[in-house]
DNA sequence: TTATACCTAACGTTCGTTCGTTAGTCAATG
DNA sequence: CATTGACTAACGAACGAACGTTAGGTATAA
């Protein structure tokens, strides 16, 4: 089974190229000598450039869809929301930094995010997954929680969407910041906190 | 005065080329191509392709301080505040409205945000342009906002720097959102009609 | 033996850039 | 008023370097 990881190693490393620079302005001198052999060696493993974006792409694709916690949700059944007296705000809020530390610092999740954020404007199917996954998908998850939240009579009968999305973009805003400047994450946690319990606050029943 | 126009031009290339490509993955050719001149006459204007990023970059910077909303804003004394009544909720949200089209369609405002969206985590300068531009500034002004409505009694008295992250980030992802799929911006100004609403109800002292 | 993973070398193309030339503008000069 | 000279903006041609890619050889291991 132990099959050959440098074909693992050039991904990895590609992902990481791409996350920075994007998938045009990197060579595949840069990749080659990242991962260590010369750039012919690289058509060993891949048919062509295109090959190591698109194969990179499944992969990020098939992370998400294996990790992400944002696309399977039951609000209804998960273990924090069984005791219904669980879901106080301070335990949302140790809910949400738990799963931002994860998203922020994931080498697959974070790079696929940057890689995302720069390629979208440029190709048409990364713009898709970058509305899925970074747009989507978590106001979805979100919509889930607030209906659940309004269900419980814990938050007032707003509009779930609305609510979703004040509660969500703040997040999402934050973890564009932390992927520019991640010495600031300590201030954003802290943020996040904050935006959470008040939250709660305004919109407790 | 009637100077030459083609410098602008090539000016104008660049930031709508930077903006879907990024820097590096725009090449001389493409830009000579895009402003119909040979590659070799662009250096009439420029002295290399450095100083074209960094002349595009200093024009985005001056348009923005000539033109942004955010940097100056005297909530005492602006021309819709000076009638206390007239700051409801509805006229909150026809005035994001507005700033929103404008903000989404002035051609330089656009781009210029764009580039910055691809170009963040590869050039330090443009990074921190991105979190002045897009962050920091907009976060001030809605501060400033929030900090007005508190002190004239019509927003409950919560913590202005959260109110300003919840009532402003939504519109940022949505910014975003409609840079990436420019056909949803109908459906966008429907969703911050109602977010402005809601976060007027919720608030409402 | 065959297949695999890596190598060196080279391919043709494109990259950013430089050079020398040309055509046009315009003010000063004789 | 015609001629000159300086200046400008465009050009074609060419540069060396880097690009993505291919061909062919070599060593290892099943």
């Amino acid at each position: 089974m132990e099959k050959s990881n440098t074909r693992k190693e050039i991904l990895e490393a590609a992902l990481e190229l791409f996350a920075v620079n994007g998938y045009e302005a990197t060579s595949i001198s840069q990749l080659a000598d990242a991962v260590g052999i010369r750039k012919a060696s690289l058509y060993s493993h891949f048919a062509n450039k295109q090959d190591i974006l698109d194969t990179v792409v499944e992969t990020v694709l098939k992370g998400y869809a294996d990790h992400s916690i944002f696309v399977r949700a039951d609000w209804d059944n998960a273990a924090y929301t069984k005791d219904k007296t669980g879901m106080t705000a301070e335990n949302a809020a140790k809910l949400v930094q738990g799963q931002l530390r994860y998203i922020l610092h994931d080498p697959h999740i974070s790079k696929g995010r940057k890689m995302l954020m720069i390629e979208q404007f440029r190709n048409a199917e990364l713009a898709e997954l970058q509305t899925k996954q970074n747009y989507r998908d978590v106001l979805n998850y979100f919509m889930g929680m607030m209906r659940f939240l309004i269900r419980e009579a814990i938050l007032k009968d707003e509009d779930p969407e609305i609510m979703a999305a004040q509660f969500s973009s703040p997040i999402t805003v934050w973890i564009n910041l932390c992927d520019r400047e991640p010495e600031r994450e300590d201030e954003v946690m802290e943020l996040v906190r904050k935006h959470v319990m008040q939250f709660f606050t305004i919109y407790r029943k």
